[in-house]
DNA sequence: CTTACTTTGTTAAAATAACTAACAAATCCA
DNA sequence: TGGATTTGTTAGTTATTTTAACAAAGTAAG
């Protein structure tokens, strides 16, 4: 959609070419003004004006000159990934993953810490500010060149107001998070709740980059999903998009109350050692429940194989109706679900050849723990580029 | 978002603009050009001269002058909704259903034709021409005036290519439907399948207006939604969103082949037959099953009531499922579900707020047959505010 | 080695469309 | 009746892009 019902002017325009022409040279690094002149469809001298002021800027660089086709040799030009930094942290638990990253969204310096318990919002605040300081100085990052951060935190976030108003585990219920994060690190900051941002994540720099939409699966303790639709993260209309641990998949043995999040029920982490522990199977909490359940199967139990063979039906049943509402061109699969070894991967599949019209690729997440931060740090590179106009 | 990776000029700019001051007038009627040059935010010497400029084109009519208000009185400035005029048509099974709308989407004249059997391509081409023909004349329209027409398949279409690559009832298959239209009727056409036309029917002209997004739930031979997403509609990657009919609600007894669309086999109205015939119940095929068994079960037929709880529990599930997924502003249901009566629609609220966490507004259908071609319609419209830009 | 031709990048002038300032027209209110 | 206010227009300024022309720096052929 093109700015409908904004009106702008000549400013609004120098704006959205300079932002044309970054964005040609932020996916094909060193090309000439002439060759920006063409993709972005600008004259060669406004290339070249646009070009001359975001040099002035530090935006980009001069770096050498290329092959000559046949007349003067091209001044090659190049996004200086460096001009500026931004800043991404995940809260797990009581645990805080944070990083730095170039404007690309590498990774340059990275930091896990362990919060002191019982997490409260002052011992996170102050572990935020304490670890972006260690991480500024182990990168060398000037303080006045971060533009931002990105925090990833449990929980339903209601981004608007930067206010938390479902965050369990770190002890905010009902702040307004953004805002004081934001009048504490004096760094205007992107809050959302950590699917989202492992969603981002993967899209930008994981198993979905390229693609231009995608569902995020994450199954943990309870079942979640990231969407994104048209390149752009889906929030829904209260920011309950993607909340698919209530879909009614598996059996509901009671017909009332207590029913809330069945598919979460059935097939979380929680659910599957539920499940093996009322079938008397031996199995532990610290180790992937999935693994744990392929060997057991590999060992000859017909229980854990009969149990393996529930949970990838459950799953797949919840794949199923997720990709039938949307069609998404990829599906990431993440949490317990990377442990899917070929075979069971494979039985997922094939349900689902049975079940739906429409198969969107299927992929297991590719970053991993990283995904988070990597969402949190591209947030604010999205959010950034939409400020800028 | 914003035209990533576009670039502009002035002219770009201009059209933005005056699409601005149309955008305004077209959901506010009778403004002056003072009060656009506000809302618009552009200066009031920049109005005036756009503002001449469509007065010319007629786009725009003054129309008398306003109240005071302490000062000189304004020129109340109109859009012309009559400058041109759409044209919209649904086929369904071997009728056609058609209409001349002018630019607010509103219906000036409408036919409907019944076509000769069996239906194929060239008579529904020519069933087309006749009955535009016959609008154009009855409504005084100039056909000159006529911008495009929405036309309305059953079946997954190929908007792309204008190709309907599944229309069943029509004859249509593997056709380049949309450009046959073209060339036959020398007008644009916006091509799309049924369920998406009530879609986008109900949304700008019916009980959808005013939200952000919506899903059109469809309870007919088969079960379907269409997705309207930050007011616009969604069609998935592979123009497959919305094909809930596939969702695994209800029993599927037998677990291999065949299961293919268990919610739409045990919940159409076909499903519902098929049960009602089952449980040695009395219906008929022409009037609404939901209706009979809501009059059955007021009889005191226990059987009646009991498939008829089935019915809302299997269609809340299906609601449920897509609500977890999209958390949609408001839900419409339409087909056999405007039957619904006070008594079942709040039993399926009541199923929905034990389910899930946050509800949609939910709505029956308010334009029922006439969704589709407001729709058709509408789509032109939409269609048309981006062509010109 | 010179000349013709290409490609790149810059300069200068023209074109477009917005904005500001100032003013005329029309109305209200004291 | 005169001052204040709102609407709409006129004239001139500003910002930004485009076109046309040219300088710079190369290739290639004789």
């Amino acid at each position: 959609m093109i700015g409908r019902g904004k009106t702008g002017n000549a400013k609004f325009v120098k704006q959205m070419n300079r932002e044309g022409i970054l964005h040609q040279l932020r996916q094909e690094p060193r090309l000439s003004r002439a060759e920006l002149a063409v993709k972005t469809k600008l004259s060669r001298p406004c290339v070249s004006a646009l070009v001359e002021e975001m040099i002035h800027e530090g935006l980009i660089r001069e770096v050498g000159t290329g092959e000559s086709r046949g007349g003067r040799r091209p001044i090659l030009l190049e996004y200086n990934v460096q001009a500026y930094a931004v800043v991404g942290a995940v809260f797990e638990g009581s645990e805080l993953e944070m990083a730095v990253a170039d404007m690309k969204g590498e990774l340059i310096a990275q930091m896990h810490t362990r919060l002191k318990q019982p997490v409260d919002g002052e011992s996170a605040l102050q572990a935020l500010e304490e670890t972006l300081a260690r991480l500024l100085d182990m990168s060398g990052t000037d303080r006045g060149r971060v533009i931002g951060i990105g925090v990833g935190l449990p929980g339903i976030t209601q981004r608007r107001s930067g206010t938390v108003s479902h965050a369990p585990s770190t002890g905010w219920m009902d702040l307004p998070v953004g805002r004081e994060i934001e009048e504490r690190l004096q760094l205007p900051v992107v809050l959302d709740n950590d699917v989202n941002m492992m969603t981002q994540g993967e899209f930008f720099g994981g198993a979905g980059s390229g693609v231009s939409s995608l569902v995020y699966m994450y199954v943990g303790t309870g079942i979640g999903a990231g969407i994104i639709l048209d390149k752009q993260l889906y929030r829904g209309s209260k920011e309950a998009s993607g909340e698919i641990g209530y879909m009614r998949i598996g059996d509901s043995p009671g017909r009332r109350k207590g029913e809330f999040g069945v598919f979460e029920k059935n097939f979380s982490v929680n659910g599957i050692h539920g499940k093996a522990k009322a079938l008397g199977l031996e199995v532990d909490a610290e180790t992937s429940i999935l693994r744990q359940l392929i060997q057991l199967s590999e060992e000859g139990s017909s229980q854990a194989e009969g149990l393996l063979n529930d949970v990838y039906h459950g799953w797949a049943s919840g794949i199923a109706n997720t990709v039938s509402v949307l069609d998404p061109e990829m599906l990431v699969l993440s949490g317990e679900m990377v442990h899917l070894n070929e075979d069971g991967l494979n039985r997922i599949r094939e349900l689902l050849l049975d079940w739906v019209p429409v198969m969107p690729e299927i992929r297991l997440a590719a970053l991993r723990e990283r995904a988070g931060l990597m969402g949190a740090v591209h947030s604010v590179l999205e959010a950034h580029s939409y400020a800028s106009r």
